[in-house]
RNA sequence: GUGAGUGUAGCUCAGGUGGUAGAGCCCCGGGUUGUGGCCCCGGUUGUCGUGGGUUCGAGUCCCAUCACUCACCCCA
């Protein structure tokens, strides 16, 4: 038999349900805000990801779907989509239109990992991307979004975490700090600490180990190294978010594992997810336009995990939607032909009709399968109903019914159905 | 890439110490020769993940392999 491949998997129509909830929800929340959706390919060439992601990230070392087409030519299934819109920012010109450019995306994203609970190969995000001001207040208003769009999904224990991770002018002096204190421990720190001390020493605050957890709490904070430029864009947006009443931690300890952030970097976390706690990421970066050869934009940005959100949704959101409300039953193919007209008739003027055509099931086995569909009313075509171009119709909440002219049907119908 | 756990009917799972498979749900039919839900009666459903080995005999023991799950790494 063949099986999904490792790492993907179908979403039955029995769950769509949610995800088209949840982004339906999105569409409308973002779009409040001035946000167009952008769509971009699913894979582009290998090196965008390098430049922007960066090479030395777990990522780009060692977690994309990189392959070559028959010209030879290295291309990667997109991991992430902020270097994609980017690079689409960049290749239309787009820091010509006047303003702030404001974009939204909702796609499945490609990475390579053994996986896990919340953790897919093929999975999927809805990210917003912000160009061309690198104001705190843009920060705070692209937050306050992503909380409204949170609590429009009624996920009211979602913990915002905020820090700042500096800019090139102070975190390498952060940097040089932070190792100086973790160099005299290097004995006492678990072996993945001291690689990390090699590669980005800041992902020493990321361990679980409980005795390096200690060590990392006295270590020096990021926030009291910032410049004195980015110590002044991160109070603001704090002010910001206070003015909205918006709850947050202040974590100098996290840290975020793309290479562009700059300033300002979050994530939400939720109980219940497993392992992998964390709902959504983002931050500033903005570094990132000119480092893809275009020219000097700021940005702000953040992706949501929609298989995460999907499953912490509240089991009240499980919304069923556009669900059948009439069946019809028929027990001859007389009635088959019938059936056939009288449900386009009740579809063109917008009624959800299903008709599976079983006459050689037994009109009992018909209504079941109606009562499994939870349809409203029921429209009987017997020999009778054929023979005098009648209608039988059953409403399914008590049972009751009534045979009328065929072509009184409709009108019938809604009079019933707005009773 | 590393570690642990689990693979038996469409689904959820039972099957001490080896004797060639079972329940509930679902599905189908009937009780109602044209009427759903509840109830009752009857019925179908399996290469026991795959391949080897031990044995008179393997769902059960051994080895290998694959898949899934969870965790590590890292991240959404």
């Amino acid at each position: 038999m063949i099986e999904a491949p490792k790492g993907t998997r179908d979403v039955l129509p029995d769950e769509i349900g949610r995800w088209q909830f949840v982004e339906e929800c999105a569409r409308e929340t973002f779009e409040r805000y001035a946000f167009r959706e952008i769509r971009t390919p699913i894979f582009e060439s290998t090196e965008l990801f390098a430049r922007g992601i960066g090479e030395g990230s777990d990522i780009v070392a060692k977690e994309m779907y990189t392959f070559h087409d028959r010209k030879g030519r290295s291309v990667t299934l997109r991991p992430e989509n902020t270097a994609p819109v980017a690079r689409a920012f960049i290749e239309h010109q787009m820091h010509r239109a006047p303003g702030l450019q404001r974009m939204y995306y909702i796609g499945p994203m490609f990475r390579y990992e053994r996986p896990q609970k919340g953790r897919m190969r093929q999975f999927h995000q809805i990210g917003v991307e912000v160009f061309g001001s690198d104001h705190p207040a843009v920060d705070a208003e692209t937050l306050e979004m992503l909380m409204a769009f949170l609590g429009r999904l009624g996920l009211d224990d979602a913990e915002l975490a905020l820090n700042s991770v500096g800019d090139p002018v102070c975190r390498p002096v952060y940097r040089k700090a932070l190792l100086a204190y973790l160099e005299p421990r290097r004995d006492t720190l678990c072996e993945d600490c001291r690689r990390r001390m090699a590669d980005n020493p800041l992902r020493c605050f990321d361990c679980k180990v409980e005795a390096d957890r200690a060590v990392m709490a006295r270590a020096p904070a990021i926030t009291d190294y910032l410049c004195a430029a980015c110590r002044e864009h991160f109070g603001r947006v704090t002010e910001y978010l206070r003015a909205y009443g918006i709850r947050h931690r202040l974590d100098p300890r996290l840290v975020r594992g793309l290479d562009y952030y700059r300033r300002t970097s979050f994530e939400v976390t939720l109980q219940g997810l497993g392992a992998q706690n964390a709902l959504l990421g983002g931050g500033r970066y903005d570094g990132l336009i000119k480092e893809l050869g275009g020219p000097e934009v700021p940005g702000f940005g953040f992706a949501v995990g929609e298989e995460r959100l999907v499953m912490s949704l509240p089991a009240a959101a499980a919304v069923s939607r556009g669900t059948p409300e009439i069946f019809i039953a028929t027990v001859d193919e007389r009635g088959v032909e019938r059936a056939l007209l009288v449900a386009r008739a009740l579809r063109r003027v917008g009624r959800r009709v299903v008709f599976d055509p079983l006459p050689d099931k037994s009109l009992r086995a018909q209504l079941r399968r109606a009562n499994d569909l939870q349809v409203r009313f029921v429209l009987i075509l017997g020999e009778t109903e054929v023979r005098e171009r009648a209608v039988t119709i059953k409403r399914m909440s008590d049972g009751s019914q009534e045979t009328i002219a065929e072509d009184r049907v409709g009108a019938r119908l809604a009079e019933m159905a707005g009773a």
